[in-house]
DNA sequence: CTATAATCCTATCGGTTTACTAGGTTTTAA
DNA sequence: TTAAAACCTAGTAAACCGATAGGATTATAG
């Protein structure tokens, strides 16, 4: 299951991205025009902003405003940043990667051999998928 | 992630594929074998027998056996049963839809359609797997 | 008939995570 | 100087997870 605070990142960036302003948008127009929670959103915008999405602007009519171009963002990177893993099994994730403890040999494993496939099947999708294609198409 | 449950008990229904005796094998003999604690399987070998994959004998001599042939069992439906929704957001579940609290429309929410593939991936590479094939292949 | 081996059932528990809240500090524009 | 915004730290209630405890029930073997 996706957390919220996933959700509710994936939301806010694609709320900038719609906007796309030359001024910052300000998380709690975001958290009301969105329905989330202020202060939850605020450090996930802080998150978002530490890793590298969102640029911020302290003070009056400050806010937070894209780094890259959306169609530079792609999905698996957001989704690291906020839920983690990709992979639903630690032992088949590329950048998470842990042995398990039971499990001797992951080569004999059906639950290794099966989660492969479904971590690329999902890699696949949401390293083709951009902001700009999940907020404009 | 998968829970433990889940990745038991697939390994539990692989084991007892690749066994393939005429006999049922006992839940002690899985949990040895397969390192995994033998109350918490216990409660999964059960589920698994509710859930219609598994029958069981009771006694000395006892123990699980397949009802179905592993070519016939999806993983669809084994996860479906021991972790819930595939999807990883209820709001594009198929056997488990819940509309988002927030999120009045969700044609428009950039979540939702991202979610929609990555759902879709799972379910084809799920569904094209079989026990059968994650055991033996 | 009895001992044993197995499933079945219910309850509980400690730990972790999640989603959120509280209560500020700091910075900036007007 | 005031207000509005991001920034920061801490805490917390609830849920969930993985496991454990302690038996009740059922079947087989001798």
């Amino acid at each position: 299951m996706l957390s919220k605070k996933t959700k509710y990142g994936i939301k806010a960036l694609t709320y900038i991205a719609r906007k796309d302003e030359n001024f910052p948008v300000q998380a709690s127009e975001i958290s009301e025009s969105e329905n989330i929670s202020q202060k939850f959103l605020e450090s996930i915008m802080l998150q978002l902003r530490k890793s590298g999405f969102l640029g911020s602007k302290k003070g009056k009519g400050g806010g937070y405003y894209l780094i890259k171009k959306p169609s530079e963002i792609k999905m698996t990177a957001v989704i690291r940043v906020l839920e983690g893993p990709i992979a639903m099994v630690p032992c088949v994730s590329l950048n998470y990667y842990e042995k398990c403890d039971d499990c001797p040999d992951e080569d004999a494993c059906s639950v290794h051999k099966l989660m492969i496939q479904v971590r690329d099947a999902s890699l696949n999708v949401l390293g083709e998928n951009t902001l700009a294609d999940i907020a404009f198409r």
